[in-house]
DNA sequence: GTCTATACGCAGATAGAC
DNA sequence: GTCTATCTGCGTATAGAC
């Protein structure tokens, strides 16, 4: 949630609508063109706002930008502490991990490329960001390792499972122009593609652990 | 290899020096900053040349940012069809190409990333490309569809399998900031799991498809 | 081929009326 | 809060001397 509408809600209701206009837009346009490419006058266009709205809401481009940015990353990380907290056995969390993680980049399928390119470009953002929250990569980690030392599962660096996941899930949408075009194969078939991966990733990922 | 050298060491061998300068610089800030947030003053000041220059060369940022895009992305299908059209098995051969991409990966680790976001941005670019050199897809399908009759491996899609492998290979470089954040781990111990990915995903692949 | 100086347009940002 | 008009700087591109 973007602490700044909270704010504006407190100081007045009568400002919400513009901003929300103005963070939706800006949303779309900076996740398909990225910072750089992205211009106010089509955010501005987009909101169906004046451009000067832009600079009263949000001091800057960059602000404007800081703000999109801090809360898209916070969406990467799902409802992945909800599942690691849950009493399921690891093998469901981590088919639940997976199919989450699918579902909800099909909701938001140009986030991966967008967070990738300016995670790259601007270490800066990320620091800030995980002086607030933190993903539960330590409780990931744990997970796997009890099941470990349970004999229920392989011996395996955590973290390479986590690559894995991640890649198997993430990939297919941050690579989509690309491969749809190698492929030749029309949007539907893409999407039909991804649908089939919420059961091929899992199996994939839980068979190259098993014991 | 870039065609326009060619054209160069025929008409003057002289201008080559200015210009593959002019095109390293390129390739370092493009990759770096994308498209739109390079700047032909950065790319002049890295070649230790004149900004005029560039545009004697390159008619244009466009131009010159194609011919790089261009000469990258031919990279990104490295030496699959020798792999696959050789001698041997078809887990061999994925194997190989496993290998083969991780290999070439480290060393410009910054391609996917530059690759997918151009690639994401200009459809066009890749139209093009594919005029002149499609990448080994049949091959591929080819190959798996003959292991599958000949009951080697599972029955699936080839176009899954491909996904999973180039997932694997490609996203840990894509994502290395981000992830090298999240785990708080050095640039070397990165590079380590890297190097470990070599085996891992090979295994991880190979097990999933064999019968 | 290589340089300096400059033109030109665009995009971010501000001033100020309403 | 919202608009129009305007400023400013930067980045691409060109002109033209050497």
């Amino acid at each position: 949630m973007l602490t700044i509408w909270l704010n504006y809600m407190v100081k007045s209701k009568k400002n919400i609508p513009a901003e929300q206009k103005i963070l939706e837009a800006a949303k779309q346009v900076f996740f398909d063109k990225g910072m750089h490419g992205a211009r106010m006058q089509d955010i501005a266009d987009k909101a169906g706002i004046n451009k000067a709205m832009l600079h009263y809401y949000f001091r800057s481009k960059e602000k404007l930008f800081e703000t999109i940015f801090m809360d898209a990353i916070e969406h990467l990380f799902p409802k992945l502490n909800s599942i690691l907290g849950s009493d399921k056995t690891a093998f469901e969390k981590i088919e639940m991990i997976c199919v989450a993680y699918i579902n909800q980049l099909q909701q938001v399928p140009y986030l991966p490329l967008f967070i990738l390119s300016e995670a790259n470009r601007q270490e800066t953002f990320l620091k800030k960001l995980w002086a607030n929250q933190k993903p539960p990569l330590k409780a990931f980690s744990d997970m796997i390792e009890k099941a470990i030392q349970q004999k229920q599962v392989k011996q395996i660096n955590p973290l390479q499972l986590l690559m894995n996941i991640l890649s198997l899930c993430i990939f297919p949408f941050a690579a989509k122009p690309l491969l749809q075009q190698v492929a030749g194969i029309s949007k539907k078939d893409y999407a039909a593609l991804i649908e089939e991966r919420k059961k091929i990733v899992p199996q994939l990922i839980i068979q190259s652990i098993k014991k």
